[in-house]
DNA sequence: GAGCACTGC
């Protein structure tokens, strides 16, 4: 008392607006009491002078509205599912309710609030923070990859990727830092969101402290109710269910369905753009190429049109929007339409032809016309050949629902479906397809396994994959000694999780020191691990072409990425080298991010960091050790075409016209197997089949090969062996080394530089 | 002789 205050009508600092709560028995009176109060009973400041102003304007929220009722529900169950529609300030507003309720900071206790996107984490939080009157990374904070915004014993709201949630999870089962898990947009169905909700479920059980709100947008609850009823079969979680705020959107279909979507959706905009009120138009197309096609097309019929009869028709721009633009050009769906061309004519009109990222990732204000053909690209995982591809699949009708719904954000839209009525009704699928049953799951295996799940098949799924994918990726985790023969996590496979990568990168970056190579087998994982780093564009192909041969090692791709990344840092001095080399600088920046997220996780485990000096051994080291890891990615060469068979499926393949050998050898190993015009197998570094046989034996048994010309092959090689008596290679083969790599333990020893 | 739907650790 009596302490000058800058602010009249302050209370007397040390008031505590929180007295008399009771954590969880919260009402929302006392709420709003405290909320109004002029003092910040999180961190005891008077409040800044905006705060009333925010407030003012969360109060006008619909869920703002529902507060009374969202505790009181909270209080009286442990799990609850939420359905709240587009702006109905579910992410922003119950996250604070609960810490009003549940009061983690008298208690050293945080809520968590998972997001499926990094920049929604980022971008909730800094809205949170300015709601609460609290700092960034303060009172409330996120954490995603590469940047942990938060203060250990000060922050108690936590916004956060699904995927880093998971990733605590790992090293704290119970994660009991947190009194409240929130899951956002559980709709989505992201690989990391159904495993969470599959371990929540069954912590759940275990700490009865711990409450659960599982948010969504569409009516899907029904599902995660059942799902969710603890509390016997009987009884569902309850439904706490918030109405939207937007805008009606009438929706249009077609009279008959349309052969040519691109060709329809190209003369829809048109008639839009001729025939409708002034409102920008977003169309949705499957993809970049696509998308490009199609902005050049609109852009020459509505000129055409523009100078036909300028009178009457507006100026048009057309803008592309998909992941790989960069930021800069991503920006451009942010500009304004262009105005009237002659004073008092029709005014100008934006057309922003987007990928899926418009969906859900993207915002665009000021859409007021959709155009949906009801495609998209979509994974797809075949366990029987083990090939993630993508493909052009119709939407689903939540899909379809989400893309009207973008018409009308600022004022009522219309929404030009480009398929039948009868269609939507009978053809689509009510919900996309969730990851879970469209990955190769040998990852999350791999994590599951980690945090403790005994038995995969049976874990508690809330869709359960096909048990064929399970099988495949328990397979590939035998193989390469993750897992044991009774599919337990070996001390191997308990540091493999520990890196954020694939098992068999995880694998061969674990096993690099042996060939004293793992500096540089961080480099390419680090590189394979971020988007492709060669630009091509259209007009400029013959010069991308060429610089990228300057920088081709031909004796394989990995080793060309290699190089790459060696070159950057030591070009770094020159800002124009990355666009002089027709490379993307972003996707250079991320790979040095990820090498040092990687190379603390290496020091942790004391995987140590080695080089070989002399470079013909050096890349015939690395050459070994991508072999550790991706032994079951190998191709044979079948006749003198070209052709390639991949050893054990028999599929027949192509190197990837991106492909940098400058011969076709007999034996290759490849990162990735694609599936686009024909199967291609991409980023190829040519191997010796004596190393096959010598680091991956298991794999290689030859008894449970197929009969073909690759067993044919192998065996000509293990006679030739057995007659030499062994390894004829000499160098960069340690002699420590158990006969199966499979089974090697990571290398703890000195190696000493050569 | 072609691509990268979108995320995430």
């Amino acid at each position: 008392m009596g302490v000058d205050n800058p602010y009249t009508n302050a209370p007397p600092i040390g008031a505590n607006p929180l007295h008399g709560f009771l954590p969880r028995k919260v009402t929302a009176e006392q709420v709003i009491r405290a909320m109004e109060s002029d003092v910040n009973p999180f961190n005891k400041q008077p409040h800044k002078p905006q705060y009333k102003k925010i407030l003012e304007g969360r109060k006008k929220l619909p869920v703002f509205g529902q507060m009374a009722e969202f505790l009181k529900i909270f209080t009286e169950n442990q799990i609850i599912v939420m359905v709240g529609e587009t702006g109905s300030g579910k992410t922003t507003q119950i996250p604070q309710f609960v810490c009003y309720s549940d009061l983690p900071h008298t208690k050293g206790q945080m809520v968590a609030c998972t997001q499926p996107r990094r920049v929604a984490a980022m971008s909730v939080a800094k809205r949170v923070a300015d709601e609460m009157d609290v700092s960034l990374g303060k009172e409330v904070g996120y954490s995603i990859r590469f940047e942990d915004m938060t203060e250990p014993g000060t922050t108690f709201l936590k916004y956060m990727t699904d995927g880093m949630l998971l990733r605590e999870a790992m090293n704290d089962p119970d994660l009991k830092r947190y009194s409240t898990i929130i899951l956002d947009e559980a709709h989505e169905r992201t690989l990391a969101t159904d495993i969470l909700m599959g371990l929540l479920k069954d912590l759940a059980r275990r700490r009865s402290d711990l409450k659960l709100v599982v948010m969504s947008a569409t009516l899907d609850a029904q599902k995660f109710q059942k799902y969710f009823s603890i509390a016997g079969p009987s009884k569902p979680a309850p439904l706490f269910k918030v109405p939207g705020r937007t805008h009606p959107v009438e929706v249009f279909y077609t009279q008959e369905p349309e052969p040519d979507y691109v060709e329809a959706a190209i003369r829809t905009v048109l008639m839009i753009h001729r025939a409708e009120e002034p409102g920008d138009i977003l169309l949705f197309l499957t993809g970049e190429e696509e998308i490009e096609d199609a902005c050049r097309k609109i852009k020459l019929e509505a000129d055409d049109l523009v100078n036909q009869d300028p009178e009457s028709v507006g100026p048009l721009v057309c803008v592309p929007l998909y992941s790989s633009l960069p930021p800069q050009q991503q920006q451009r769906i942010f500009d304004p339409a262009p105005p009237s061309r002659v004073s008092n004519g029709p005014p100008g009109r934006k057309v922003v032809v987007s990928t899926n990222i418009a969906e859900t990732s993207l915002t665009i204000d000021g859409i007021v016309y959709v155009v949906d053909p009801g495609f998209s690209k979509q994974k797809v995982y075949n366990p029987r050949i083990r090939v993630e591809s993508l493909l052009v699949s119709p939407i689903s009708k939540a899909s379809a629902q989400q893309r009207a719904g973008r018409a009308g954000r600022t004022r009522p839209g219309k929404c030009f479906r480009l398929y039948t009525e009868k269609d939507f009704m009978t053809e689509l699928e009510e919900q996309t397809h969730p990851e879970i049953l469209r990955s190769n799951l040998a990852n999350a295996v791999l994590e599951l396994a980690k945090l403790g799940v005994k038995d995969l098949v049976h874990f508690d799924y809330v869709d359960a994959p096909a048990p064929e994918t399970l099988m495949r990726a328990l397979e590939l985790l035998n193989y390469l000694a993750a897992l044991d023969d009774e599919g337990n996590l070996t001390p191997l496979g308990a540091i493999m999780a520990d890196f954020p990568l694939d098992p068999q990168m995880a694998k061969m970056l674990i096993v690099s020191p042996e060939f004293n190579c793992s500096n540089e087998i961080l480099t390419i994982v680090a590189m394979l691990s971020v988007p492709n780093v060669w630009l091509r564009p259209p007009n400029q192909r013959k010069e991308a072409d060429a610089a990228k041969a300057l920088l081709t090692i031909p004796d394989g791709d990995h080793l060309t990425l290699m190089n790459v990344y060696n070159s950057y840092m030591n070009n770094k001095h020159d800002r124009n080298w990355c666009w002089n080399n027709y490379l993307s600088g972003r996707a250079l920046q991320q790979a040095e991010n990820v090498r040092s997220q990687l190379q603390r996780t290496m020091e942790r485990y004391e995987v140590e960091l080695v080089t070989t000096q002399d470079e013909r051994k050096l890349w015939q080291s690395i050459r070994k050790a991508l072999v550790c890891g991706f032994f079951m990615q190998v191709a044979h060469k079948e006749g003198e075409k070209g052709g390639y068979l991949t050893v054990k499926d028999n599929q027949i393949v192509s190197l990837h016209p991106s492909c940098g050998l400058d011969s076709s050898p007999e034996w290759v190993i490849f990162n990735e197997f694609v599936l686009t015009t024909k199967p291609y197998i991409r980023t190829v570094t040519e191997v010796r089949p004596e190393w096959l046989l010598e680091y991956a034996p298991n794999y290689f048994d030859l008894s449970t090969f197929p009969e073909g010309e690759t067993k044919r092959a192998l065996q000509r090689v293990l006679k030739k062996r057995s007659l030499k008596a062994v390894d004829g290679n000499g160098t960069g083969s340690p002699s420590n080394r158990s006969n199966s790599p499979a089974s090697s333990e990571p290398a703890k020893k000195k190696s000493k530089k050569q």
